[in-house]
DNA sequence: CCGAATTAGTCTATGTTGTGGACTAAATAT
DNA sequence: ATATTTAGTCCACAACATAGACTAATTCGG
């Protein structure tokens, strides 16, 4: 519930309101600040001072833009001391990324595995190997980690930090953030979602979309005026058992016609004639739609068209600015877009205004890495005060 | 945007934050404020006596609790001084409603008419008729009116106080705000959002649930953690046009196969045999249906199953955790609920530990209006300060 | 090249607000 | 009747932001 206000209260809000600045508007002198935020100069210059305590803000020079008067100094987030982890496990992949706090990516590991049948055990210890080692990088380049946060694919236990049940990789009540073992407070959260944040923090810019992270699930993640939501406990954005046909070919979620039977890897491979055994794979399907195949190309057309039915409801229900295609839509998107954007034109044109554009995330696999270590930096940034007391 | 934190921002604050306590946890001693809020006690009596002087708290007396030491004198929300107004257009009716600053209902008008080929102009001129007078009956009973919210049945724009677009009423972009000339601030408001606001200050004492407004068309309105949860632009809870089938009948959105086909009012009493004239009404399909007519109860047993297929779509993309059927659905429960909850179980059950339960909303069509005037009440109750300051 | 104007940032006195502990008030327990 | 307990008030104090004076560093105009 809501806090009391007292003296330190305020205080290290007026330090997130003007953190929060640097970080949406760049680099500002102080009168700058004070301007913005409405704050006397006084007391952004207190601020300020303690932000640069902290390590977590510089001055960066002398503005010289030719106006009379005492050039200001200019201040902005500093990258060089504090970091964040993302992770992410995956079916076919592990990822780590190291972010600074200008959002700069400052490390990239990336390991193929197979997961399907693997213990839980052992991929967490993988991970943690990997995790270890790009702490170890990131202290050689005077970083500190602060956090991290964990990307699955599948519906999250967000207070036990456990996988609730994650169906591609096998596993079902996993405390995987207790098992990491990690020397700093790691968070889970579901892939999807965490793609959106990673749309949203190193993306194309938005701050109000649905994004839509295809993979052998799809999921999606909704992020009204720069926030994800969650929904009520957790598990909004399941997009891929969003009715498409009442009737249709039953899911694995014991619906029938989900989305996922028409529009996630697997029915997009054995609809463009495939084999069980090219599915998990993208490229097998990316190649014939290159060579024109008419088969993939009708598998894409009927996935945009099931994509975009799907979508005409999650546009009614939630009310999204944009639609932002990503995972395997991304190099998908040529042969899928146009019939996702027709369908949507079709349903939803005579009711609205605008029907919300549909465009292709340009981060592929990387972004729920991304987001989830861009998860601990908007938390850092949206508290400053948290880690000054240290 | 944030804003910045002075001294007169932390006493609002604080105000806001004794105030809410005594909202949600009913009448307290200054002692026990003390201790839920963590504020001091000196503190607690500033805010208190404050809160008294303007009218919104009132002292009724000591506790004898039978513990010992000096009883504490308890206070609470006062109903005596602030009200506000819900205000309703409907197709059928229109209704006005005064709340207190304590949630009592002070005055409850309905006036029944035929808006369907009204003119906008005449339409807000009978409520405007039907607001003064009440607003005259409130002022005899010693409160002010401090502000109202007008529910209408259709999108809304929410800056400009116009209605987008009503199809029923055939308004479009019509500024009933302004047209309304009333002498304090009102704000327009879909009416399905505001039922489900109403059914939360009102109602079952939910605060996470989805609420199914059932009338000519079908809205819904989703709370989350007692926040309405309105999407990018507003426009969130459109549940009548979420697909039940892609190739169904065409829907006047444009779309084919939309919930509104096969659950709303018109489509029960047509599929139930009757004739458009008897649509507008539900008490046919009623009797009807407490004869026991099976192409009556067929048609609410279809309807039950479409609303089933909506609602699953819903669920796994928004996460309610309740679902709340109100409108129409309220009178036909006992009729559609069981269908509802049966196509729930059998499309969610297997992927969920709980499929959200499906309850009924005694307020009928009073759950708009109230929820418009709640809303006014909750932002007095969010920020007395604001209040104060006259 | 020098003084006036202009803008950035700091310093000092002041006001508002919450805190903590002493104090008064009013009840029960012994 | 006295001790104990709890409620609420009073007062000195601390934390924080403010307002305006002050210093610093630049451009403009002669």
């Amino acid at each position: 519930m809501a806090q009391a206000v007292r003296h330190d209260a305020m205080r290290a809000r007026n330090l997130a309101l003007v953190l929060g600045e640097l970080n949406s508007s760049g680099p500002l002198t102080r009168a700058a600040l004070s301007e913005i935020t409405g704050l006397t100069k006084t007391t952004v210059s207190k601020l300020v001072a303690d932000l640069i305590e902290a390590g977590l803000v510089v001055e960066t020079g002398a503005v010289r833009d030719g106006e009379r008067g005492r050039p200001g100094m200019v201040v902005q987030i500093s990258g060089a001391h504090i970091a964040a982890v993302g992770l992410e496990i995956n079916v076919d992949y592990l990822a780590v990324r190291v972010v600074d706090l200008s959002r700069t990516v400052r490390l990239r590991r990336t390991q193929a595995v197979d997961n399907r049948r693997a213990q839980p055990g052992d991929v967490v210890g993988l991970l943690r190997d990997l995790a270890l080692r790009a702490v170890d990088e990131a202290v050689e380049m005077g970083l500190s980690v602060v956090g991290g946060v964990l990307a699955v694919p599948g519906p999250v236990d967000l207070v036990r930090g456990a996988v609730h049940n994650a169906p591609n990789l096998g596993w079902r009540d996993v405390p995987v953030a207790a098992l990491l073992e990690l020397p700093f407070p790691v968070q889970v959260e579901n892939e999807a979602n965490l793609a959106a944040l990673g749309e949203l923090w190193f993306g194309c810019g938005l701050s109000d979309f649905l994004h839509v992270s295809g993979e052998i699930g799809i999921g999606a993640g909704l992020v009204v005026r720069g926030r994800l939501f969650q929904g009520s406990h957790g598990f909004a954005g399941e997009l891929g058992h969003v009715v498409v046909s009442p009737e249709g070919p039953a899911c694995r979620c014991g619906g029938k016609g989900c989305l996922e039977q028409y529009a996630s890897q697997d029915a997009l491979v054995s609809a463009a004639g495939g084999t069980l055994t090219s599915a998990g794979d993208i490229s097998w399907i990316l190649s014939r739609l290159e060579a024109g195949d008419t088969a993939a190309v009708a598998a894409c057309e009927r996935a945009g068209w099931a994509l975009g039915v799907a979508l005409s409801s999650a546009i009614n229900l939630v009310d999204p600015d944009t639609i932002v295609l990503g995972g395997i839509y991304g190099p998908l998107f040529p042969w899928i877009g146009d019939a996702v954007a027709a369908t949507l034109t079709s349903r939803l044109g005579q009711m609205r205004d605008v029907v919300p554009p549909v465009v292709v995330s340009r981060l592929g696999t990387e972004a729920a890495a991304l987001g989830a270590a861009g998860q601990v930096i908007q938390r850092v940034i949206a508290d400053p005060a948290a880690l000054l007391q240290n």
